[in-house]
DNA sequence: CAATTCACTCAACGGCTGTTGACTCAACGA
DNA sequence: TCGTTGAGTCAACAGCCGTTGAGTGAATTG
């Protein structure tokens, strides 16, 4: 009826993307070390042979599941603490699957914890010109370190107190604490 | 030329306490998952079978080694936010191995993230009972994590920027952040 | 001293894992 | 139409792991 409605290249492209959405859900949830080749390979219907062929290794099919798009912070424009503090809601909202899985494998799995490191570091001298006086940086890292917990806390381990709460009204009750940060 | 340097009683004591201190050590580095009964009993210079004989299996191990003395919080005594904030800098200094552990694998073992789940509750109802207003659950929720994120990035992590502050130093910081969520 | 207990070792089993190479067969190009 | 490509499968290997059972020899007991 279709004229070929599964050409080779469509086919190749849905499986490896079936493959790479079940390798960041599995990631995700279990961590690196607890994810299977063929854990994946069943979550996509898909031979643990087909994963190899495709991905290379393991490490690499985390590396490419795992690859946050990240956005550059928006480089060359300095945004102000007061910006950030408004964006604190969208961090406690859903995570994208790939963050996720990073955080879930950061305290177990060396290369997820330098990334993160990597990452949360950039995070920290971003912050740290925006705030500018004194122990800059410090204060930067423990408002990162904040966010960090918390993220944890609420996504992660699934503290009882937080798990009812709406983004929004985490993120209000968090402003005060760090913006107590923020200045001195 | 002693009498008796080792008794049979006093052998298996130091075999044991051998074998738990290398098993806090490298659960505490590698968590659980990748934590090899065969790399404990080699640090305790010891057959992997012992290991086994001893404590029955590598759950149970974990189980022993990491169980903390958990001094209970002073029960009855209300303890008010203000001591606890001053207690911040030795949460910050050097924690216990079996802490470490603990922490170590909570994201990624489903029964060390119920453990600390369990604990982590219990200081939120502690603080929340402290704090007394409002929402102070949430709050005191939030300062759990607080505290939860910055040991991570400090201990687990190493931030950059935290790689070389003094625990008093992050505990002087960290203050004006916590009583801002102790407050309303 | 003889019998027994017990700390400790040795060698192995069975299961799971990442990874590989040979194979099948439908889509493709000439 | 026919040879080639390439998506996908199958079966297996090799290594590591937790765990086990039989064994050894020194400390203990009577």
């Amino acid at each position: 009826m279709e004229g070929t409605p599964t050409s080779r290249a469509e086919r190749r492209r849905r499986t490896e993307e079936r493959i790479l959405s079940a390798a960041r859900a599995i990631f995700a949830e279990r961590g690196f070390q607890r994810t299977t080749i063929r854990a994946v390979a069943a979550a996509a219907e898909v031979d643990p042979a087909l994963v190899m062929q495709y991905f290379g290794s393991k490490q690499d099919l985390f590396d490419q599941a795992v690859r946050i798009p990240s956005i550059p912070p928006l480089d060359g424009e300095l945004e102000p603490v007061e910006e950030l503090l408004g964006r604190i809601g969208m961090k406690m909202g859903p995570l994208p699957e790939a963050t996720l899985a990073m955080m879930r494998s950061m305290l177990t799995h060396p290369d997820a914890a330098e990334e993160v490191r990597g990452k949360l570091d950039g995070q920290v001298a971003h912050l740290a010109d925006a705030i500018g006086t004194g122990d800059a940086e410090l204060r930067a890292a423990l408002m990162v370190s904040t966010m960090l917990g918390v993220t944890i806390a609420h996504q992660l381990l699934g503290l009882t107190a937080l798990r009812g709460a709406s983004p929004e009204r985490i993120a209000e009750a968090l402003r005060p604490s760090l913006r107590a940060l923020a200045d001195g």
